[in-house]
DNA sequence: GTCTATATATTGATAGAC
DNA sequence: GTCTATCAATATATAGAC
């Protein structure tokens, strides 16, 4: 879990792991068919560990639902300084480096992905009577997860934590602009591209 | 450049190159000293092609400023479209896959995302008069390729297009409400987070 | 500049004793 | 269930003829 995290997939050789866990190659293909199975065993752990590691430990330093939404961000800023920006998100990292061919391990990168835009979503339908009546929770809370994993990258590409504090201070700018557009006595903005000119 | 994009920096093994390009490892390594000093001229190549490749067909197709940005990304939309949504941004892919071991492809890339958002940057400062004066133009730049590289991320990892439309639809919805706000008469929102109840 | 041939190390994985 | 020993394939890279 820990070398596909700080390496990747095909950087991490089994070699490595073996000595890592101080067994031997034989107890590792005991358990696991071959490294790709072990990797699967990975992202299912991560599913696993999904609320227990990320969401309650964010929902119990607030109560507010939007809030609540931050405070996960928040919890992905303090890993990115902790490792120095080189963590960032394990599934991010896989989701990207793994390709057609591992097809099984990228279904279960997408459940991990459902997984933590559920825990968001339930913190916007929570705050569904604040926010605006078209506002599409469903997809916002897919804008969030974008967001968090697109300042990640850039935190991770810049060495700093600029990038990513940019991204969630535009985030939260946008929640401003929906949260103030509920009381608002205007019309609807349209939703579409200007005419062109 | 195409195995880097479509398989990944190590899962390209340099006889898979060899092969594809129809010449010898001697000839390989006369012109590049190693797999990785390749990978470094390639991400030399993506710095050089930025314009011609992403910008301008972008700028093009159209001469508004905001409508530009959103011609760019509509560029990556028919990237995705077009691989059935395994391709998405090679600078992006490797950004995840490079960790730091590979100092100076970093660097690279790094660059690579700074030329993205010059581009898109003089189209914010070019409609600086119709955006909030509070607007951060510099952050603004960053969070759209943050949206940009996070959808595209969301997509290949769904197998659709629907993520990369909502993240899109997301800021896009997110502009017409930095537009609207400048010509608003109400007063600023607060950038902060609300009190804590 | 490109070729062939090859060096050396490491890859993921297996067999079979214990 | 864990061990040792080892497989066959592949990895990146080099030497030297042409």
């Amino acid at each position: 879990m820990e070398f596909f995290y700080v390496q990747g997939y095909e950087a991490t050789s089994v070699a490595e792991i073996l000595k890592q866990a101080g067994v031997n190659s034989g107890s590792l293909y005991y358990f696991f068919e071959s490294k790709e199975n072990l990797l699967l065993a990975v992202l299912e752990r991560y599913k696993e560990m999904l609320w227990s590691a990320v969401i309650d430990p964010a929902f119990q330093r607030t109560q507010d639902p939007i809030e609540r939404i931050f405070a996960v961000l928040e919890g992905y800023r303090q890993g990115l300084m902790f490792t120095h920006f080189t963590a960032g998100c394990p599934i991010g990292n896989l989701a990207l480096e793994l390709r057609e061919e591992h097809q099984e391990a990228r279904e279960k990168i997408a459940e991990n992905f459902v997984g933590w835009r559920e825990a968001i979503r339930k913190c916007l339908d929570e705050a569904a009577d604040r926010l605006p009546a078209s506002a599409d929770r469903e997809q916002l809370a897919m804008f969030i997860l974008t967001v968090m994993e697109g300042g990640v990258m850039q935190s991770r590409a810049h060495g700093s934590i600029a990038p990513f504090d940019a991204c969630v201070g535009q985030l939260r700018n946008y929640f401003n602009l929906l949260l103030a557009q509920r009381h608002s006595t205007g019309p609807p903005l349209s939703a579409g591209p200007p005419a062109q000119d």
